[in-house]
DNA sequence: TGAATATATGAGCAGGTATTCATATGTTGA
DNA sequence: TCAACATATGAATACCTGCTCATATATTCA
């Protein structure tokens, strides 16, 4: 979009202000990671798996019983979180235990549950 | 779901385990709050507002323009951060004034960026 | 090697969501 | 009061996403 598209039917009204913030913007690859990596916290399947993690490793099967939902659904989550580095596994037999990568997960776990904690 | 559904075609690996895990799941309800809370970060025009909103308080016209969207966008997205308690808004005159509601916003915003740039 | 089984994955579908477009609302200033 | 204008909003649409179903893959054990 060029400098002069109308956002109302009028100029910006803080041209110096808009300026400067347009100067300090991150690159527009960052944010557009930013958010696709908190998309993954974005959905109620996903936390749940997360939260059980924070517990404990577990399989595949263990976590569809737990959540009671079926293995292919889990299967398919799981991978998401495994693409946005999430989680990590090993393998043991046929039997593959997922666990949590690193710490700040928990810890944007618990910022969010702040969060909506006291905001009622 | 019932407690003897097969999540894979027999029956669970550990049972110990999971029955310990779901006695400690918070309520249903909280996890789902959780992940719609997440989910309002989960995109790029919601993400790059409230970058801006880190900067400054603004109108609505100027973050249109800065983001090069339109007005209607803007105020739609900014509907949907005021519902989640992330922005708040002071009017002067036919001018809104949105800014960041909260600390927690920014840690957490924080906190995902960290981890991106961590993970390369 | 072959049956059993834990997990992964592709295709399809249903529900959700972000943007656009048209228009409504509310405020200012003449 | 009326024109101008900043913002809000409803409806429509196009795209995205999560689940299901069927099936593939890989490992174990007889």
């Amino acid at each position: 979009m060029n400098d002069k598209s109308p956002c109302c039917d009028i100029t910006v009204i803080h041209e110096k202000l808009v300026e400067r913030i347009r100067q300090s913007m991150p690159p527009e690859e960052e944010l557009f990671n930013l958010a696709e990596f908190f998309k993954v916290f974005g959905d109620t399947t996903r936390i749940r798996i997360l939260y059980t993690l924070f517990q404990s490793e577990m399989c595949v099967c263990d976590i569809a019983h737990l959540l009671g939902m079926t293995q292919s659904a889990i299967s398919h989550q799981l991978r998401v979180l495994k693409a946005a580095k999430l989680v990590r596994y090993r393998k043991e037999g046929r039997v593959v235990y997922y666990s949590l990568d690193d710490d700040h997960i928990k810890a944007i776990f618990d910022q969010g549950y702040q969060h909506i904690q006291e905001k009622n």
